[in-house]
DNA sequence: TAGGCCATCTGGTCCT
DNA sequence: AGGACCAGATGGCCTA
């Protein structure tokens, strides 16, 4: 038997043709080591070992037609799911000589090796056969569902996410990352009580993420991609000038928020508004027309909830059903009025009563009513 | 063409 | 016994 045969590689061709596994064994000795191969034949519910390297059970169990050879012409194809049970079905045996099997009282199979004990593995039979097939494709059919399931709620989750495109979709890897980082960027923000500034919000939400996705967020919050990269790269994050997250942040203050650093809209509306992608839709909710600036031959739909730079982020134009339904934001904001200001919202939390407050990493805030406030906005 | 991503099949394990 | 869940294997598709 060679050595440098790929024991899984064989081992998983013969599993699939006939639930024959092929494993590879170190068995030491005194004398040293000596390579042992093992061949398992196995049911739901026998286990049978056998040395693999004797050919004369390997004749007798397979009457020497499972050479190494014919198995690679034995590929599985994956259109024709039930091919192997064809060549399987070859192997089973028949109602009678399941019979005969039974009658066998002498203690030994049929190759005279003492029969094993324990529970006997049950005969192929053709009603057998045809039952496990039934129940194999059923369990193929609920398996695809359930994988369709899984990635509809990665679909839903896409959607909720910064920077969501129909054409340019995150893969499931980076939607889960991305989403995470999002969390735990928004409780950063509750925590804090304050905005970080954009470079450290991007950052935050690209922690992890491969170069292609960091490019995309980047380019979702028209952030400059490569100073932010490199930036990143350096360790310490830094922006020399204004950000243009001031400017963002600058130009989408709902009426009568006071920013942290007490700056009042009317101070801020000289600014010049940079209206990166991703915002367009909070903007335009805001004021209700269209920002020029929102087209982008990137990304056909901005539907990602919006970041609000006034807050955390605001309620997605899309899907309001799917909030309400599936969603805890519907439950948990619906009772508040919308357009309240957090000063406002603030001044009248004590009025609000909810269910729970956030717990934020080892401390719980009473901050419901913001966030109500916030995203509401 | 290599590598990444994905859908599907499949057998194992756990639970009801 | 059967369903849910999981992970490995595999092949197809796409892109750099």
């Amino acid at each position: 038997m060679p050595r440098d045969v790929s024991g899984r590689w064989h081992g998983y061709q013969l599993w699939q043709l006939a639930s024959v596994s092929f494993l590879l064994a170190r068995d030491k000795e005194s004398s040293g080591e000596k390579i042992c191969y093992l061949l398992i034949i196995r049911s739901k519910s026998t286990m049978l070992t056998l040395p693999f390297d004797d050919p004369a059970i390997m004749n007798s169990q397979f009457g020497g037609n499972f050479s190494r050879d014919c198995m690679g012409e034995m590929k599985v194809n994956k259109h024709e799911p039930f091919k192997k049970e064809e060549a399987l079905s070859h192997m089973m045996e028949d109602d009678d000589s399941e019979k005969e099997e039974d009658e066998r009282e002498d203690g030994q199979d049929e190759n005279g090796l003492p029969r094993r004990r324990g529970p006997r593995k049950k005969k192929m039979t053709k009603a057998r056969f045809d039952r496990v097939k039934l129940r194999r494709m059923e369990a193929n059919t609920r398996e695809r569902n359930r994988m369709h399931g899984l990635n509809n709620a990665l679909d839903s989750l896409r959607k909720v996410v910064p920077c969501y495109s129909k054409t340019q979709k995150l893969s499931k890897i980076e939607t889960l990352r991305l989403a995470k980082n999002y969390i735990w960027a928004l409780s950063e923000i509750l925590s804090m009580g304050k905005r970080p500034d954009l470079l450290t919000f991007v950052q935050t939400l690209c922690k992890g993420l491969s170069q292609p996705t960091t490019n995309l967020v980047a380019g979702c919050l028209q952030l400059n991609s490569r100073n932010f990269i490199s930036d990143q790269i350096n360790g310490e994050a830094s922006f020399s000038g204004r950000s243009p997250y001031d400017s963002m942040y600058t130009t989408y203050h709902s009426p009568g928020v006071v920013t942290p650093s007490g700056h009042s809209n009317s101070a801020i509306d000289a600014v010049k508004p940079f209206r990166p992608f991703n915002y367009c839709s909070s903007y335009e909710s805001f004021y209700e027309r269209v920002s020029p600036e929102c087209a982008s031959p990137q990304f056909d739909a901005p539907l990602s909830p919006p970041i609000n730079f006034n807050g955390i982020f605001s309620l997605k134009h899309e899907d309001p059903i799917d909030y309400g339904k599936s969603c805890h934001y519907g439950t948990r904001y619906c009772a508040v009025p919308p357009r309240t200001s957090i000063s406002q919202s603030a001044r009248g939390s004590s009025d609000l009563h909810f269910p729970y407050d956030v717990h934020l990493r080892g401390q719980f805030y009473p901050v419901q009513d913001e966030l109500n406030t916030t995203f509401h906005n």
